[in-house]
DNA sequence: AGTCTTTTTGCAACCGGTTGCAAAAACTTT
DNA sequence: AAAGTTTTTGCAACCGGTTGCAAAAAGACT
């Protein structure tokens, strides 16, 4: 069906290594040869099969996007971002949704299957252990948004989740709120338990300040709302709350309207992404960057 | 580095075609063979490598997923639906995100390159050019959300656009009001002008119903902020809008709320898409299913 | 036990490329 | 023009599998 190099080969009138060297960087051909082959490719419309070629190289160009946030609009700029910077390097991200996989070695297995040449795992809730696995089958694994761990073998990008825990708790503290809370998204999350810590850490500097937590069940507007209208529901709400994430905050911000009262004037909020939607003039939400 | 056919076989002391027999569905081996075949693979971790099969079998499983709407939140729930569907059929996409890339011929290359077994392009903004660009390479191709064409070549999947447009004529004509508003997408997407002849088209069986129309530059909530700001600034803003999508619908939400105004008490919408986000409290948007 | 069928097996060629190696061709030098 | 050097070229083996075909093995039937 497709063209191959061999008719290639055949109508420029060379050998078939002189078409493969033609389309290799950096190989030996004269000038000559290479105008033939590159005058037959055209007429032909012939370009090289990767796969094929990545039975010898060892290169597939591909990289496994894993992800398991499919729910939260954030990753939408994510993946925006990161299929294009993979794209840039000449990458091809294959997408792998993991919601409702809870093991991992099917999916590395699939991956291995289609020889990429590395994994991007983007999520902030999957446990270590996933990006590992990875690891553990000779990937070279990327963890975004994941935690910096002991073991050194899986690479992580992201941001400094205690550190945002200390500008929230430092920012309601310099506001003047004297009850504050935590509402964080799921308690096994890394992200989750880091930025509770910094903002623990930050507020012990104000002991006249009184904290409490609890966590929604996942970073999500539904759970963000659900925790929020039973945070309300005590006798004693707290002034402010720093929410886990943007979602999170929107459905807190919402059960806080519902109940009739406003942020900032009845309750303060502040979020954690700064997505694109926090800054929609009917959410305005005040969020970490 | 990776386990092969050629080792196992060694293994388990058969021939290499015995062990690619016990990988493929409905070939003939002894049940003798396949145990001892399987163990020796268990034992050493062995999965057949799919691209060097793709090459004789002619079927990589992999499907190119293609796409320019990175902004709109209506699309992370698709890629969720879509690659969820894929895998289940257990298909790979290869996502192609082709935001800021004007021309067709790269990735149509680049697709082909890899030996996709088919793409879906996935937006509602491409010309039908783009998708037939493809299908003149030869893959099957599904355009979801494009619009049927009279080239029946490119598979169309999606909403009947015309349909809806009558529909939210339909509504907002029984609710009564008697100056109503088409305030679309981009003019040249097919899905804006197919709405718009729908929404046209229902509205001419109710005469005395004034009826206007402008378009925004695409579908996001900036461009339905800014349209909205325009229209309402004019003297004689409508009563109704149907909008052509939801998160231009929040956009023009915004605008009016920042103008003092509220909806649905002084103006009403009406959105298209009901993604999550437009049941969300805070928003409680009107909306096309 | 011998013959006829059916199933299982291995050989070898192939899928579409790449690459080490030695021979051929093209330049340099003297 | 001969010898030496460098560049270009094709051959053949290989990457990791699949598959048509004929031979071998197993099973069915007299």
């Amino acid at each position: 069906m497709a063209v191959t190099l061999k008719q290639v080969a055949k109508r420029a009138g060379v050998s078939a290594s002189a078409v493969s060297r033609t389309f290799t960087q950096g190989a030996s051909v004269s000038e000559k040869t290479r105008k033939k082959v590159e005058s037959a490719a055209a007429e032909m419309g012939y370009s090289p099969n990767f796969l094929a070629r990545s039975l010898t190289t060892r290169r597939t160009k591909m990289i496994g996007l894993v992800s398991n946030n499919f729910h939260n609009p954030i990753f939408l700029e994510v993946f925006d971002l990161f299929t294009r910077g993979l794209q840039e390097c000449d990458l091809r991200p294959l997408l792998v949704n993991l919601t409702d996989q809870t093991d991992p070695e099917a999916s590395v297995k699939m991956l291995r299957q289609y020889s990429v040449d590395g994994v991007i795992v983007a999520s902030s809730t999957l446990p270590p252990s996933f990006a590992k696995a990875f690891r553990d089958s000779n990937m070279p694994v990327v963890h975004a948004f994941g935690r910096r761990s002991s073991n050194p073998q899986v690479h992580v990008v992201g941001i400094d989740n205690v550190e945002c825990g200390r500008i929230a708790g430092r920012e309601l503290a310099r506001r003047g709120y004297r009850r504050v809370g935590f509402l964080g998204g799921p308690a096994i999350a890394t992200s989750t338990r880091d930025r509770f810590d910094g903002f623990i850490e930050e507020l012990t500097n104000h002991p006249k300040i009184e904290v409490s937590h609890s966590f929604a069940t996942a970073y999500s507007f539904d759970a963000g709302r659900s925790e929020m209208c039973r945070l309300l529901a005590q006798m004693t709400p707290c002034e402010a709350y720093f929410c886990g994430d943007d979602v999170l905050s929107i459905g807190a911000l919402s059960a806080i309207s519902s109940a009739g009262l406003s942020v900032p004037d009845d309750i303060g909020l502040i979020g954690l992404n700064d997505m694109e939607m926090a800054g929609w003039e009917n959410i305005a939400l005040t969020t970490i960057h």
